[in-house]
DNA sequence: CTCCACTCGTTCGCTCCCAAACGATATCCT
DNA sequence: AGGATATCGTTTGGGAGCGAACGAGTGGAG
């Protein structure tokens, strides 16, 4: 039951920043900027584990083999480092998601002619055919996570974080 | 190098969100809620990179074990399951976390003598003193990364997103 | 045409992560 | 008192997840 930091009753959500606060002290420290990133954390978490027990258990899948799976859904067939750049694992990770994918039939691998370093990854008829079903589920999900927010207030949370993702890219080493 | 989906310039950050739109088709879709929820992950998986990348590597610590770490600072001396509870992961992965703490030093476990199934974990000396320098190095991250945000914005992401979170714990079955 | 530097995906060692099963302990019921 | 029941942390098995090292393959410089 990982349900990240907070406890009970929805009043005592902002206990825990208080109680930061308080031991922490004042001095330069930047509460604003604390409060926006743990809170992505902990929805991440929180709805990832939610996620993975709801529409993803009957599949049998993990969170990552999905988003896998989805990528390839979306964009077709790929080389495996573009792949895993978009999936956001590290190419030694999805060797091993691949393999999983494999090993079920939602996914096949074939090397490029051209380049024979180049391995090409696409989801299989039974892998599109169980996206098709699993993610109008997953897409019901989202919308019920965030049922109290309003469509205005949706948009303007992924502007935020939008803004937040083109800050890392350019501050990207 | 996961960065997570988007790969360049930031003005085709919403492309992705355009493909799967074209991909999916208009029937019955809430497209306001994908872009909401995909961003939380995609912010979280590539700012806990890093996180992990930046102010934890030198101190050798993974994301999990910080927090871990951070929630002992805060919230003093704590039972295994509540402590688990804080840090967002199951009681079976924390044995294993603390187990890594401890070796290092930076935490001390004592069971419980009144009831002996209890298992009590404190930050050591060192591990407070570890946290009091890192936990400013991290703060200047999280304002780094945040700084296209105002004030005004940081709050209401932390808002948004603690509305999403109290929904999650409504929805807790 | 042959080194040399580079890039690709895989492998390895280690940590995290969960569900489920488990042994030890505590509590409740009667 | 004592047996069913519940709860605690640990262990186990299997899939992520990373960095680093690796072997195979490409392409450029001389």
């Amino acid at each position: 039951m990982p349900t990240g930091f907070s406890s009970s009753d929805g009043t005592d959500l902002l206990r825990a920043e208080e109680t930061v606060r308080a031991r922490i002290g004042e001095h330069d420290f930047d509460f604003a900027s604390l409060a926006a990133v743990s809170n992505v954390f902990r929805v991440a978490n929180t709805a990832r584990y939610r996620f993975e027990r709801s529409v993803l258990r009957p599949y049998d899948l993990s969170f990552t083999a999905f988003t896998v799976l989805w990528v390839l859904w979306i964009w077709g067939e790929l080389e495996s480092r573009h792949l895993a750049a978009e999936a956001g694992i590290t190419k030694g990770t999805l060797t091993g998601v691949v393999k999983t994918l494999e090993r079920r039939g939602l996914v096949e691998r074939r090397s490029h002619s051209a380049d024979r370093r180049l391995v090409l990854v696409t989801a299989s008829g039974d892998g599109a055919a169980t996206m098709e079903r699993l993610y109008s589920e997953f897409n019901r999900e989202e919308a019920r996570i965030t049922q109290h927010l309003s469509a205005a207030e949706k948009q303007e949370l992924a502007h935020h974080l939008r803004t937040i993702l083109r800050t890392l890219e350019l501050l990207d080493d």
